[in-house]
DNA sequence: ATGGTTTTTACTGCGTC
DNA sequence: GACGCGGTAAAAACCAT
């Protein structure tokens, strides 16, 4: 695409400032805050819910960040050079990027008679075959990643993620053999997860309509396909998002995100679903905080039976090599 | 398909409010 | 007596091979 300005602004930045602009803000020690409650440097982001926790207190440090600046994430300062550009935003969520032209609306070929507009047909109907049938087939499953992201609360970037990822799948034929709308679901599992805002199969399952089992087959297929390293899921990852949910505080938070990584270095993790261990470290940390809560209220919530919270719980008293006796 | 592992289902008894 | 909790056994689901 080209660097056209659109925008109203005098300075524009062009290819080769823009870069060095790039450049300069990464040496600038960017964004180092520390947090107010507690002091540490360590953050993590709930992009669904726009805000951005502590990690060691659980402290909410911004919110609303949600659509601030960018439509895109850098994830790295290479990347970053190549989608800071100059020019109207392109989305990936419309199967032409927004970018298209269209020929031939009604009105101009109503307005126009004769050659010329038999020229117009023709050159409607060659510009739909040519273009239009990939992008429509595109289409198909941009529409259901839309939905998907927006059922599940899911931040815009991923649905601008998967959408990009989904036309580089369309180009290596993913979608035959799997199916264009599992394919779209798989998508927002993958960058979900990506973006550190997962959603379980289950839940993916759910509002996409695909069984469990053929989604989790399509997106380790379109994973591979497109060569992108599923690392497994975080515990913590999933955290924030249940905690709110269930009115834990933000210190017992805290607590739970400590009894998982405690866990982890004591190999509790193989294996285990990563809500399994939510589950149990939420409980004991409601427990060591005095917050009460039923083991059937955080099971509900976080989708899992109340034996497996006891079974998790147990776990993490191992772990941290806890007395039960000695909470409460 | 299979087999090993985890999670659920179903059922139990115990204590408390 | 309903509720919360804890345990157990067997069934079901999951996942790598």
């Amino acid at each position: 695409m080209s660097e056209v300005e659109t925008t109203g602004e005098s300075t524009i930045p062009v290819k080769s400032e823009l870069k060095q602009s790039a450049k300069e803000e990464d040496g600038d020690e960017e964004e180092r805050f520390e947090c107010p409650e507690c002091g540490s440097t360590e953050f993590m982001e709930n992009s669904a819910k726009g805000e951005i926790y502590c990690l060691e207190c659980g402290n909410v440090v911004d919110e609303d960040r949600v659509d601030q600046s960018k439509e895109w994430r850098a994830f790295d300062s290479s990347e970053k050079d190549k989608k800071a550009r100059a020019g109207g935003s392109v989305t990936y969520t419309k199967a032409d990027r927004g970018i298209g032209t269209e020929i031939g609306n009604s009105y101009e070929i109503n307005n126009v008679s004769g050659r010329k507009r038999q020229q117009y047909y023709r050159m409607r109907k060659w510009s739909r075959r040519t273009s239009d049938s990939q992008e429509r087939s595109l289409e198909d499953a941009l529409k259901p990643i839309k939905r998907i992201v927006s059922q599940l609360n899911l931040p815009s970037s991923v649905s601008e993620e998967a959408s990009r990822l989904a036309e580089k799948a369309r180009d290596q034929d993913v979608f035959k053999g799997q199916g264009t709308r599992p394919t779209a679901a798989a998508l927002v599992y993958i960058v979900a997860r990506k973006q550190n805002v997962p959603r379980s199969l289950d839940e993916i399952a759910e509002v996409s309509g695909i069984k469990k089992r053929k989604l989790g087959d399509t997106y380790r297929n379109t994973a591979r396909k497109l060569g992108i390293e599923m690392t497994p899921a975080q515990p913590e990852e999933f955290l924030p998002r249940y905690a709110e949910a269930l009115g834990l505080s933000g210190s017992a938070q805290a607590d739970a995100r400590k009894i998982i990584q405690k866990a982890r270095d004591e190999g509790v993790q193989s294996g285990r679903a990563p809500k399994t261990m939510v589950a149990g470290a939420v409980y004991l940390a409601a427990k060591l905080n005095d917050e009460e809560f039923t083991q059937k209220e955080i099971a509900e919530e976080i989708g899992v039976t109340e034996v497996t919270i006891r079974n998790s719980y147990q776990d993490m008293l191992d772990a941290l090599n806890l007395d039960e006796d000695r909470i409460e």
